[in-house]
DNA sequence: ATTAGTTGCTAAGTTAGTTAGCGATTGTAC
DNA sequence: GTACAATCGCTAACTAACTTAGCAACTAAT
């Protein structure tokens, strides 16, 4: 007998973008595991390298963006430093802390695995008008709106 | 010195739409990491219950599902079964296979995690029109269509 | 000056993956 | 029909990446 939940889901009409739109977000999982694979790097490990290049962080800034423990953030750095990835540096003011930095060649290897991608979905996008373009964007920020406000509120039946 | 890859990415100008896009990719990400975390699950297993949600699997085909050993998806079924999300049923013809089968209160308790965020973004959905819904719908489908020909062949750069 | 909190690490342990190999079974070639 | 190849799903041994607990050095707050 189905529950209340199965229930819901059974008579659920999704529409051709909520398909799409899930859909989507399953495909940029795969790609990630697999461009992760091809860099011969876990998941996390790329992952904090795309936080890496964005900017230079600590150990413990890491470990909240990644939701793991200082000791992982702490290994996961080990591994890129091993792999010439990154070099830690002093933190100018606070001798508690480091700073992860990525290097040149970390840089260009990790882009040499990402741009493909980032290539073929900026010649997709450049096939969209600009009206077309905005009614794309205003639709994925409300996804990620409200997926970001999920992430921080907990599900209706924990109550 | 930048490479030429940095050198790329520093010239790039990205449409609002783009850095959309993969922003939502992240942000999916994320909330998978938060929900299997909630469900007292790891992600492997969180897309392992996924799939079978949609019907069942046998082990080896959730191997090739997930890109991991055979002897890896063994072990999750296992886990599966252990906290009674799933059972293992003999396959009808082929003696060598079983079936993993979404058990009543594994598929409620996967839901209960799962609905929150179907319900966002049907709610979301909904606040667009046939037309809006259609482009959006197209910009996706196109980038799906560019994440999978990436997962499938190797980046220009292994030549 | 003292207390509270943060940073980043080590140690010991756990989880979930890997590779190698195997028996049972099915599929293919002859 | 027989022999061989391929597949399925597992076990064993090992590895990678995480966890919790705890610590010294340092900064922030009082």
């Amino acid at each position: 007998m189905a529950g209340p939940a199965s229930s819901f889901t059974e008579g659920w009409q999704q529409t051709g973008s909520l398909l799409a739109l899930r859909e989507l977000i399953e495909t940029g999982r795969r790609l990630r595991h697999v461009i992760a694979r091809r860099a011969g790097l876990s998941e996390s490990h790329l992952v904090a390298m795309e936080h890496l290049m964005r900017a230079p962080l600590g150990p413990a800034e890491l470990a909240r963006i990644l939701d793991v423990s200082t000791a992982a953030s702490t290994g996961l750095v080990d591994r890129l430093v091993q792999r010439g990835h990154v070099e830690r540096e002093a933190h100018e003011q606070d001798r508690r802390r480091t700073q992860v930095q990525v290097t040149d060649s970390g840089r260009e290897e990790m882009l040499a695995h990402l741009l493909p991608m980032f290539v073929a979905l900026d010649r997709l996008d450049a096939s969209f008008s600009d009206e077309e373009r905005a009614v794309v964007e205003r639709y994925l920020r409300g996804a990620i709106a409200a997926l970001q406000q999920l992430e921080t509120q907990p599900p209706p039946s924990e109550a």
